[in-house]
DNA sequence: AGAACCATGCAGGCGTGCTTGCTTGTTTCC
DNA sequence: GGAAACAAGCAAGCACGCCTGCATGGTTCT
């Protein structure tokens, strides 16, 4: 590496240094704390402490309170989009579709969806972070349609199609909310059943799938 | 009248003052409040200076801030069943299932919906609140359940029902919170004329309607 | 040795809760 | 019936605590 290796362009990228963890280790904290003590809860000293570092430090990664949500921001929307990804490595069980509903409803009651339901609220009414939480929002929906779409083996081009799964994904959205307060494994199971059967008939065999 | 009037129990029933007209401008400004500024931005001031009393007023009837917005939930219940009885007052329309669900959905998308959203997530890490709401929440989705059981002239008795109105109601949720960032109407409305559909094959016909 | 990384101390701002004083409406006594 | 007396509603000011942002040292890696 030459000698003015510092100078790593702007502000990101700190190299292969520790601090890289100490970064990380704030990110994930932070999302921790949004997801247990919410928005107004997670104050700068807390997701520090959390982090087994000083304020400072915090201060020195994230100058302002937030950048530091910012930068949870994209965290979580990466997270979301890693743990869609990872339902299905293989896209084997695209025959289930009970399991496949199953899996994106078990997404909407994790504490990474929590995290980002604290960021959307909080963000709905905070002009900085709307912008870019809407902005990576619409990514990480467009994406768990489209991963949805697939895992189910559904044929958008059939009408209807694309708003079952729209629908389906909304539902979700609806019991992670509802998950917020109660967490009723039992009652979230029969819904799921019951609307896997009914998405079954609305998609019809899968097109590609036998 | 008899001689000690003034006796009126404990504390509550302000009687026919007009002290009662500010608390209720009180309570209306703290829910449009929290739809507009959010849980952290609906300080006592703010809600004060919208409902037009200075803060002392606000203090005198709510002595403390929790104390404004746990009347403030019990009044968005209120509301919130109000207006689902209000839908259909005659229950005309129950035969246009169509009709009934983008009702049902427009619910969701709604100021109250919006700040008992605030109310949800602010609760889902405040003790005290947390319990009230839950409570009223349930009783409110009772409600819900029961009025779109009635409207969509849907028979609990066949296997799947319940658990499709259940979804359905979700679905609504779901879509609710999707609006709070973007409010795409065109979306939510093809999803809804979707639904709509499936959930007309998986009722069936009503069981006294025709 | 230099720079990045990290920890500590300090000032400003804000929100809550409490206390004090004023206005308004109702009760009671002459 | 009218006026004093009382309580309730209401407004303004003050003290405390917390969070944020900035500035200043100390530490570790290169």
């Amino acid at each position: 590496m030459g000698g003015v290796s510092t100078a790593d362009r702007a502000e990101r990228v700190p190299k292969q240094d520790r601090s890289r963890a100490t970064r990380q280790r704030l990110l994930e904290a932070a999302v921790a704390c949004l997801a247990e003590h919410g928005w107004a809860g997670s104050t700068v000293l807390v997701v520090a402490e959390r982090a087994g570092v000083s304020r400072g430090a915090a201060q020195h990664h994230f100058p302002t309170r937030e950048d530091l949500f910012t930068a949870a921001v994209e965290y979580v929307a990466e997270e979301r989009s890693g743990a869609l990804r990872a339902l299905f490595p293989d896209g084997a069980a695209a025959g289930d579709r009970r399991a496949v509903v199953a899996a994106l409803v078990d997404l909407y009651t994790g504490p990474l969806f929590r995290a980002a339901l604290h960021l959307w609220v909080a963000a709905s009414n905070e002009e900085q972070l709307r912008a870019r939480v809407t902005e990576l929002e619409a990514r990480v929906g467009r994406e768990s349609h489209r991963i949805a779409v697939e895992l189910l083996g559904a044929d958008e081009s059939r009408p209807g199609v694309r708003e079952s799964v729209q629908g389906l994904l909304d539902m979700a959205r609806g019991l992670g909310l509802a998950t917020l307060l109660t967490d009723d494994g039992p009652r979230r199971r029969r819904v799921v059943d019951q609307w896997a059967r009914l998405l079954d008939d609305a998609l019809g065999q899968a097109p590609d799938e036998g």
